[in-house]
DNA sequence: GTCTATAGTATGATAGAC
DNA sequence: GTCTATCATACTATAGAC
């Protein structure tokens, strides 16, 4: 009865050693969270640790340091994000779809992503850092392989590939507000958020109700 | 020749005594650009006090808290930003413009005002920090506010704001990820950037030469 | 209105045992 | 693969002089 059927929770709180590589994302998914909620500058290696499970010197020791950490944390989110992108390109295809269709579709797969806060807030910290010379390059290397991917495996025009990040950027900022918090007390909240989101409300009001109920 | 013709600047530099109001916005300045540049965790009060020319202990003291010194930086974000949009939209109304030619005028507009980075990334930041009682509530009315005025007084519909709004945030993404930088390298690069600004390319180029030549 | 000195705390990273 | 112990540094905020 040792690993069967053990949970990786289960096995945390036992102290279990675990492989490389699976603490790896544990650590990742943790590190997200973290990240996004209290900014790379605010995140201590101590918090990441304890979402973890684990002691604060094994982090370093894995990720070699916390700006590292970053770097891949964010290289997971961007790379969830292309995955989820080309999955749903490739199926549009296969089915014949029209343009508008594929957008409304990465827009809803995209919603559905972004509905986890760790991806999302570390991807907008990100997009803060331009100045930094490791995570800035790597945040503006990832917006670009997203919008080459749209660009030519989507086969979008240029005008819509930049309408279609530009809404995707509002997504962006009100999840990260809390904006749809307030949809039931305010008539102009609730007009911004139906507008913004239209058939989509459904799964990012899920999403938001999950994540803090 | 003590205080006629002497610039803020000469004058910080002498250890002179300088009215409360004027130095409130002197400090206010620094922060913007130190809370932009570092995030809100990142940026320390030492480093506001230094960009400012006074002592550490002196902006605490000032402005209370660190936390409160970022909401003032915030409000003062978020007071230019309304300011700009109501002389634009009085203007507007005054010259009977198409609905068309006054969103034109106040995305113009917008560009130029987050040609201060200062401000440009310390609203980023308030938008990724949703969660914070106090400095995501001050973000959230903010936002709404514009919202409010971009619908009522501008007149706008609420796609059409909507729409507004989410070029608007893409505008802020790829100034912030410093993606104009590699306009001349990248042909990708250079239509996303192309295709983002539009007529209002010039206005950001020539705002980002100058933040950093 | 502004400074110096400093208390008190928290941080990232390293050393080294198991 | 994982921990405990710890160093060196850096931070916000307060006290109190001028």
């Amino acid at each position: 009865m040792s690993s069967v059927s053990q949970t990786s929770t289960e096995r945390l709180a036992s102290g279990e050693r675990i492989p490389a590589a699976e603490r790896r994302e544990q650590i990742l998914a943790a590190a997200s969270r973290v990240f996004g909620e209290r900014g790379y500058a605010g995140a201590t290696t101590d918090q990441v640790a304890q979402a973890a499970g684990i002691s604060q010197p094994y982090v370093v020791r894995m990720f070699g340091s916390k700006e590292n950490l970053f770097v891949e944390v964010l290289e997971r989110a961007l790379d969830k994000l292309m995955t989820v992108f080309r999955t749903v390109i490739e199926e549009s295809a296969a089915a014949d779809e029209t343009t508008d269709q594929r957008s409304a579709r990465l827009g809803a797969a995209y919603a559905d992503l972004i509905s986890d806060r760790g991806i999302l807030l570390s991807l907008m910290q990100a997009f803060t850092m331009g100045h930094e010379p490791t995570i800035g390059k790597v945040a503006r290397d990832g917006f670009l392989a997203i919008y080459s991917l749209l660009r030519t495996e989507g086969r979008f025009t240029a005008d819509h590939v930049v309408d279609f990040l530009a809404h995707g950027m509002l997504f962006n900022t009100l999840i990260a507000l809390r904006m749809t918090d307030g949809i039931d007390d305010n008539a102009l909240v609730s007009e911004l958020v139906a507008c913004t989101f239209g058939a989509k409300l459904d799964t990012v009001l899920d999403a938001v109700a999950r994540a803090h109920p």
